[in-house]
DNA sequence: CCGATATATTACCAAATACTAAAATAGTAA
DNA sequence: TTACTATTTTAGTATTTGGTAATATATCGG
């Protein structure tokens, strides 16, 4: 059935995923993670400060960029590390920036990204 | 309120906007209209075709993708054409499939994005 | 005016997601 | 062992999102 699928809608399978990754960043805490983590691996403890929300909760952000794929974790200690494992979409984030200033340009007739 | 919270983080209110534009992206749905909009106008009867979706379902996709923006329409006669109003955003999906492929690569060690 | 067609909206329910407080796990060191 | 720290998980609730059926709006051709 799946194969069947597939073969009607080559790309649904494919949107999915897609989607999958766009969800797993689609949260303003989880990109302030992924971009602080463009400099460098943090711990949990440091983006629990960078995010400004609970313990619990900036964990659970972790977790879901963990289980998309987008972040790795090491150990060390009583310290988990979390670094970048998908570069390729920090320029991503660069062009939806991008899009956001067009956007509001458009709404504000001004000129908000000028850097 | 709004301005001292955005001294202290600086990054929180574009973070916002961001993730309000990878979440309108974020759905196969609406992944596959905003990509079969590459290479041209579309109606919303078209778009219907193409996701397979009843058509209050599509309608309602195509609305959280004009409203974030995204997506421009213009009316004739009977017919609603829709038509991609971020091209900046075409290359995001692309790397979005990289990032995809990277995953799968690693999940099945096989070479999933030949192409 | 009417009926037909294309599209959008509303109302409703189910499912997913987000946040919090509290408890649990794991590592370190005394 | 106990105590302490860092992090994660659980359980609870609130909010948001997704899908469908039914209804509404808009445009065209009689």
């Amino acid at each position: 059935m799946d194969q069947q699928t597939a073969g009607i809608r080559p790309n649904m399978e494919a949107a999915q995923k897609k989607a999958d990754i766009l969800k797993a960043l689609a949260h303003p805490v989880r990109i302030r993670v992924f971009e602080s983590l463009a400099d460098g691996e943090k711990t949990a403890g440091e983006l629990v400060v960078i995010t400004g929300e609970k313990e619990a909760n900036t964990s659970r952000h972790l977790a879901v960029l963990r289980n998309a794929g987008i972040v790795a974790t090491r150990k060390e200690g009583l310290n988990v590390y979390y670094s970048n494992r998908m570069p390729c979409l920090i320029p991503v984030l660069s062009c939806i920036n991008q899009a956001v200033c067009t956007i509001a340009d458009e709404h504000m007739k001004v000129a908000c990204c000028l850097r």
